[in-house]
DNA sequence: ATTTTTAACTTGTATATACAAGTTGTGTAA
DNA sequence: TTACACAACTTGTATATACAAGTTAAAAAT
C-alpha cells in the first residue's frame, strides 16, 4: 500500500478544522459521531478519537460524554497563546506583515533571557524584526532569533507575505511542536510607542517565547510587544 | 473486580506528576519507557500513552520518537495560563490568599464581558474577591463570579487557606475541564494601584477568563489583575 | 582501527474489539 | 396524562496486537 507520508488522524484533523473554519459545521452544532466518522473515512475509532482530541486541544470543539462533539466559536481576538494546530500561531487571517529588519546573522545577546546551549552559542543567531498590522493599525512588533544551524540561504529569503513558520516548514521541514512563554505588562518606551502608535509610557503586553521544533535542540526565540488597546490576546486551555 | 472510580490512566498521571514534582525523576532525565511502565503498573501501552499525553500537555515531560520521555524543568513563574492538570491553576505552592469580599449573592452586571445564558441570569451570581500574595507582596487581585445554581451553603463556607477550586471539587464535585481567556495590558486605576502596591497608571496585566466544568452549562468567570513587576505569567503549550 | 551492518531498543500510528457510562427519545404501565 | 423502564444512541476507558520509524550501541566486515 502506498504510504501517504502524513498520518490518517492528522489528515482528518486538517479536514475537520477546515470545515469548521469555513462554516460547513456551524458554531453550536454537532460534528458527526465518532462512529459515523469511522464509517465515512474508513478509520477505526481510536484513530478518529486521536483527531478529535487534537481539535479539542486547539479549541475547535468541545466533547461531552453521551452527547457528542460540539463546534465552538472560533476565537475573535488574536490567538498567540496556543499554537492552534500545525499551521500558524496567529488566528486572524488578515494580519499583515512589514519587515523592519530582514534576516541577518548576528551574535547572541550577552544576557539573553533564555539559557542557550553551547551549540546555539557557537553558531550565530539569525535576527529579524517584524511589525504586524490588523486593519492597517500596528498591533504587535516581534523580534525573532533563530540559531543559524543548517539553514542554507535563509537570510536571503523574503518574508513579506509569507509566515516565518510557513517558510521554515516548507523549505527546511521544521515544524513547531510547542513551547513556553512568559508574559508581563510593561510601559512602552520611546521606540515601542512610536512603532505601535501608542502614548509613551502606555501599557504594553510583553511576551518572551521559546518554541520547540521537531529538530533536536533547535529552538526559536521570540520577543513580542503587543498593543492591547484595540485587541486582546486570546487563549484556550 | 472492585471499581476504583478514577480511571487507570489518571492514576498513573497523578503518580508520575507527583514523582516529577518531588524530584524522584530529575529534570533532564528520562522516564521509564512505555513498555516498562506497562509492566510495572500492569497496564497496556495505549493506557500508559494516555497518561503520558496528559503529562506532555501539562508541560511535565517532552517526548521524542526513538528516545523516550524527558522530564522538563517545572515552571519558575506563576502559571495561570494553563490548568496544569486536574489540581489547580497556580504553579507556586506558597501563594497566600486574603479574602477581600466573602462570597455573597448579587445580580449579574448589566454589561458583562461574556455572554450569559438565561439560566445563569435567572439564578443569581455568587461574587467574591481575593488578593493573593507571593513573599508577602500582593501579586494578583481576582474577582470570581459563579452562577448560584445548586450550591447549598456555598456563601457560608470559608476560603482562607483553601483554594476555591478545591472547595468546588470536594464539596460539589465540580471539576475544571478547561476554559478560555483574554489578556490585555492596562493602566492601574486608583483601586488597583493601592491593592497591588504599584504606582497609579502603571502597567498591569488584565485577564478575563471563562472556565468550563464537568457540569453542563456551569461556568466560572474570573477577572484578574496581575502585578507583573516582580513575577511573570508562565505558560506551556 | 575504521566503517558498515545489524539488532535491540525507543515512541508513533493503526486496527479490532469490548464494555462502562452519560444522554435522549420512545414505548409501556400506572 | 404522567411516571417509569428501556432501547438506542453518544463518548470514555481499556485490552491486545501489529508494524512503522527514529535512536543507539554492539557486532561484523572492511
Amino acid at each position: 500500500m502506498g504510504k501517504n507520508q502524513i498520518p490518517q488522524y492528522k489528515k482528518l484533523y486538517e479536514l475537520l478544522r477546515k470545515h469548521i473554519l469555513s462554516g460547513v459545521y456551524e458554531e453550536g452544532s454537532f460534528l458527526p459521531s465518532e462512529n459515523e466518522l469511522c464509517a465515512v473515512h474508513n478509520l477505526t475509532r481510536p484513530t478518529v478519537r486521536h483527531a478529535l482530541e487534537a481539535l479539542v486541544r486547539d479549541g475547535f470543539i468541545s466533547k461531552r460524554k453521551g452527547k457528542g462533539s460540539m463546534v465552538r466559536k472560533p476565537p475573535q481576538d488574536i490567538g498567540i497563546l496556543s499554537i492552534a494546530g500545525t499551521i500558524s500561531a496567529i488566528g486572524k487571517q488578515y494580519l499583515q506583515t512589514q519587515i523592519l529588519q530582514k534576516p541577518k546573522t548576528i551574535a547572541w545577546p550577552t544576557d539573553f533571557h533564555f539559557e542557550l546551549t553551547d551549540a546555539e552559542k557557537d553558531f550565530g543567531c539569525i535576527y529579524m524584526e517584524r511589525l504586524r498590522f490588523v486593519d492597517e493599525m500596528p498591533v504587535f512588533y516581534d523580534i525573532n532569533r533563530i540559531p543559524n544551524i543548517n539553514l542554507p540561504r535563509f537570510t536571503s529569503r523574503t518574508f513579506e507575505n509569507k509566515s516565518l513558520f510557513d517558510t521554515l516548514r516548507s523549505h527546511y521541514q521544521i515544524e513547531i511542536k510547542g513551547g513556553e512563554q512568559k508574559l508581563k505588562a510593561i510601559k512602552a518606551d520611546k521606540k515601542i510607542s512610536q512603532l505601535l502608535k501608542i502614548p509613551k509610557g502606555g501599557p504594553v503586553l510583553f511576551l518572551e517565547r521559546k518554541l520547540s521544533t521537531n529538530r533536536e535542540g533547535f529552538y526559536i526565540y521570540s520577543t513580542i510587544y503587543f498593543n492591547s488597546d484595540k485587541h486582546a490576546i486570546f487563549g484556550v486551555f
